[in-house]
DNA sequence: AAAAGTAGCAACCGCGATCGG
DNA sequence: GCCGATCGCGGTTGCTACTTT
């Protein structure tokens, strides 16, 4: 009887916990409950405060949302550096990066993985983690931001010193050789997709393009077989442009190749006006790479003599 | 102008690790 | 060493605002 009494206790203590969104009063509760008491002993926080949540949501509430030095807004390009830079390290371990990143909490880091950097992988129909990608975040996404580092004045503060120079960070991240064996692995077959989606797509390998859309206002170089000479990490540097963010934000869109580089590079005027014509990725305009061929990066690689 | 689709983010959930009795 | 309570992490969900059709 007694022991029906107190499970029936038991579920109205649990259907008055409250749940979904924090409200002001809520969180004005919490910020002096732990201004007078400190952090920690959330379930007992939870029972005392007068909260009706449980010790585990008023944690997530404090550590990810009410923590004074929570940094809030949009990561910096450094910021955005940083996370990729350590994910290729330490994979998903969102804390552990996030400890890199004073005020901000792995769960911001969490999401700017998966709704930025995922959503390439997805447009890209590349397994997002595949080496392929990893390196193309790697050879062609963090120069960027360095660039853009490097342009907004904002030089690293939270970079280890030893890679506090622009040439220091890279060396560091760009190899004196491309860096894999792409053409002879059976297995990189899977990350050629048929990219459906791309109406005028060619497979690699099929160099006589002929544009889908004029491009007349573009004067564009000729496309030059072979890899640059001077192909060495920090001499020759294939990824720096002048692109900017239209909204000055550091979003992703501010990734875009412009024109003059990305024919430098390599990139025939179907390549450019194909990837232009947002038919073959996406059309939202702020993807890493839909100004380009994705599968750019590969195609050089191989061509670039095959064997690293 | 309205409906549908999408992106971003706060919050929840499950599970394993750690702590303390 | 065992066991329950608590904590912390990573994955997932759901809501809201914004964009596109």
């Amino acid at each position: 009887m007694s022991e029906k009494r107190g499970s029936n206790k038991y579920e109205e203590d649990k259907m008055e916990l409250r749940r979904g969104p924090w409200t002001l009063e809520e969180d004005t509760l919490l910020i002096h409950y732990i201004a007078c008491h400190g952090e920690g002993r959330w379930n007992l926080l939870a029972k005392c405060s007068g909260l009706k949540r449980t010790g585990k949501s008023c944690r997530l509430r404090w550590l990810n949302y009410l923590k004074p030095d929570i940094k809030r807004g949009n990561l910096s390009p450094e910021e955005q550096f940083l996370i990729l830079e350590l994910h290729s390290k330490w994979g998903n371990r969102w804390s552990r990066i996030a400890q890199h990143l004073p005020g901000r909490t792995d769960n911001e880091i969490k999401n700017y993985w998966r709704t930025r950097v995922q959503k390439q992988a997805r447009q890209l129909k590349i397994d997002a983690n595949s080496a392929m990608f990893r390196d193309a975040i790697r050879y062609r996404w963090m120069p960027r931001l360095l660039e853009k580092m490097g342009s907004s004045q904002s030089m690293p503060s939270l970079i280890d010193s030893n890679t506090t120079t622009m040439a220091g960070m890279m060396a560091q991240i760009t190899p004196h050789r491309p860096p894999r064996q792409f053409s002879n692995n059976p297995a990189m077959h899977y990350y050629y997709p048929p990219f459906e989606s791309c109406s005028s797509y060619e497979p690699p390998g099929s160099e006589n393009h002929s544009p889908t859309t004029s491009s007349a206002s573009m004067a564009l170089p000729q496309f030059s077989s072979g890899p640059p000479d001077n192909y060495s990490g920090v001499s020759f540097n294939p990824f720096m442009s002048s692109g900017h963010s239209a909204d000055g934000t550091y979003g992703l869109d501010a990734m875009d190749l412009d024109p003059v580089s990305a024919t430098q590079l390599g990139f025939s005027v179907f390549d450019y006006t194909t990837a232009n014509n947002n038919n073959c990725v996406d059309n939202i305009g702020d993807g890493l790479w839909n100004m380009d061929d994705p599968l750019w990066y590969v195609r050089k690689l191989n061509e670039w003599g095959g064997g690293v």
